[in-house]
DNA sequence: ATAGGGTTAG
């Protein structure tokens, strides 16, 4: 139960400030209809603080409820009484429309704008531009920017950024170069949108040269800038030395942090954060805090930390909660206990969104529960009203060719409404490989060559659907287009945890003497002894490094198996070996920690690029099917 | 009351 319906028994509100608090409560439409309803016939309504935060909560309660807001702004119109009101209400109301793409009624309201005395303000004039970039509507943003005689430092702000987020990234490079005066703010829509649409190293530049290192939401667009270019270990680099500069973070800093660590599988630093906000006694029940520590345990293989984060959630649980929980068990392979706890979640009405629907699917997918799959995939239309998208295609397409159906899965792709992209046929191809479709594997690969050209994966599967055929000529003429092409395999990197500390193995790379040492003994042992168990080296699984075997005194394994190899040499007794991996493990590595877990009667827990593995007394969670 | 950073999928 929430906390307006609790307070919503009580009488009616008796003064505007009662009504205001009773307002910034309320969290659904529902709830704020009634309170309209019972103050309707007093004066409190024509307070303009209270109108003003009526449309100001519509506008952000869930589901933006447009109508109301618009149904309020007739009444104030209505009453005279009531200008101060509306000049409080339009920021807000004009979000909503720019929320709800409603461009006519912005339209409307505009026109109304500029007939009367609120075309001066400039609260009024900057949240018109808002609306308009928010739609995306950037060439009619610019000329109401142009004529706009009271743009101030917000107005460039909001172009800079809307600019960015229409994929105007010249235009909103131009704005902050012209503008005669920049603010902090400034500075953090440039860094951010750099980030997200230019690189790495330009925002990079301006942070360096931007000498106030003060502001959180600075950093904060750093770590998060990082993480999403794929460089977790730099972004938590930053978020450390934002703690250390005495920086105070909030929650999005914290978040942010988090899907660093979570990228990283730090445990201990994730733990440490945890920590950290228990004893600053920060509520979880606020914002995104609880899914983010959930998603962070996850994929950090503590599944176990996961479900007691999501349990002590004290208030009612939201979507975003229910969503990470549900990913983390499809993560860690429980489609069972994954599909279980969906219908927990619709016992307790709460609604699935797209988004739940992609974790149900791949936990199906992962689980080979094609039934139940094929179950979600209809009702999440019929019954919740949601539209597959083409991710949920994606995992439709997974689950059907991991089960060895092609012909479904290739009727999806006929199906489907969406362009396919490179992805789905790297999907397909997946399938084609494990379950020997060379003609089919071979036309997918095309479509995603063609799609994706650049995207090394798709050249390592290929060759991966020739090796196993035993078309060994096609391999050879893989690898020459890829050296021609000048496109160059993802190296093979995995960690090991060992005491709180991350070792890290690369295919072919020089490690310490030391560490080469301890590794290629302990490899040599281990070996020897599954041989005598039956183990045989798949070679095909390994043929793709290959070109790593010139080089001399390196290790030519794969690196999760130096990484177990490293693990067994340096662990104590009775722990885990927790493993990550930045590629999907392969067959043969699959294998190998099978037999090292019976034969060391020593768990393994590996995150590969798709999942978990728990490797324990010889059989892994996966059930081989991945 | 208007401008900047926020998890979940693949």
């Amino acid at each position: 139960m929430s906390t307006a319906s609790a307070t919503l028994s009580t009488a009616a509100p008796a003064d505007h400030r009662a009504a205001v608090s009773l307002v910034e409560k309320c969290r659904l439409a529902t709830e704020l209809r009634q309170i309209h309803g019972r103050i309707i016939k007093s004066d409190i309504l024509s307070h303009p603080l209270v109108a003003s935060r009526f449309v100001s909560a519509f506008s952000l309660s869930e589901g933006n409820s447009l109508p109301d807001c618009l149904l309020l702004y007739s009444q104030m119109m209505a009453s005279l009484g009531n200008r101060q009101g509306l000049g409080f209400s339009l920021p807000s109301l004009l979000k909503s429309c720019g929320k709800a793409s409603a461009l006519e009624e912005g339209r409307q309201i505009h026109a109304q704008v500029l007939k009367s005395h609120l075309r001066e303000d400039p609260f009024v004039s900057n949240s018109i531009l808002r609306m308009y970039l928010e739609m995306g509507e950037v060439e009619v943003a610019l000329k109401v920017f142009d004529k706009m005689f009271n743009r101030d430092v917000i107005s460039w702000n909001s172009m800079i950024s809307g600019c960015f987020k229409s994929g105007k990234i010249d235009l909103a490079c131009r704005m902050f170069d012209e503008m005669p005066h920049k603010d902090i703010v400034s500075v953090n829509s440039m860094v951010d949108g750099l980030m997200k649409h230019v690189g790495c190293d330009f925002a990079r530049e301006l942070f360096e040269k931007n000498r106030d290192k003060s502001d959180v939401v600075t950093w904060t667009s750093m770590v998060s800038g990082y993480t999403l270019n794929g460089h977790p270990k730099e972004a938590l680099k930053l978020f450390r030395e934002m703690l250390r500069s005495g920086v105070d973070p909030d929650v999005a800093a914290i978040v942010n942090g988090l899907s660093a660590i979570a990228d990283l599988g730090f445990a201990e630093e994730g733990r440490w954060i945890h920590a950290m906000l228990h004893r600053s006694s920060t509520s979880l029940n606020s914002g995104i805090l609880a899914s983010a520590l959930i998603d962070m345990y996850s994929k950090c293989g503590l599944i176990g930390d996961a479900c007691s984060v999501f349990r002590s959630i004290s208030s009612r649980r939201r979507i975003v909660d229910w969503n990470s929980m549900l990913s983390g068990l499809a993560l860690h392979g429980l489609g069972r206990e994954t599909l279980d706890l969906f219908n927990e979640m619709l016992r307790m009405d709460v609604n699935p969104d797209e988004v739940t629907f992609l974790a149900i699917l791949s936990a199906c997918s992962h689980s080979g529960l094609v039934d139940e799959g094929q179950h979600y995939f209809k009702i999440m239309h019929e019954e919740f009203n949601i539209s597959p998208r083409i991710k949920h295609y994606g995992c439709m397409i997974d689950l059907f060719g991991r089960a060895g159906l092609l012909e479904n899965a290739t009727r999806i792709i006929d199906e489907m409404p969406v362009e396919p992209d490179s992805m789905i046929w790297k999907s397909l191809l997946s399938s084609c490989i494990k379950h020997g479709y060379v003609a089919i594997g071979e036309a997918a690969a095309m479509k995603a060559l063609e799609l994706a050209p650049l995207d090394s994966s798709c050249y390592v599967l290929l060759s991966n659907l020739y090796a196993n055929a035993g078309k060994w000529s096609n391999v050879a003429k893989i690898r020459a287009v890829m050296k021609a092409r000048k496109v160059r395999k993802n190296p093979g990197c995995s960690s090991v945890m060992i005491g709180g500390s991350i070792h890290e193995f690369f295919v072919g790379k020089e490690m310490g003497t030391t560490c080469r040492e301890v590794v290629r003994a302990k490899l040599e042992e281990v070996i020897g002894r599954l041989k005598m168990e039956g183990y045989r080296a798949d070679l095909n699984q390994v043929i793709v490094d290959v070109d790593e075997e010139e080089k001399e005194g390196l290790l030519v394994v794969h690196s999760e198996k130096m990484a177990i190899a490293f693990g067994l040499a340096s662990i104590d007794e009775g722990a885990p070996i927790r493993v990550m991996k930045n590629l999907r493990v392969c067959g043969d590595c699959h294998s190998f920690s099978k037999l090292v877990s019976r034969v060391y009667n020593q768990e393994i827990i590996l995150r590969d690029q798709n999942r978990f593995h728990h490797f324990k007394g010889g059989t892994c969670s996966c059930n081989d099917y991945w």
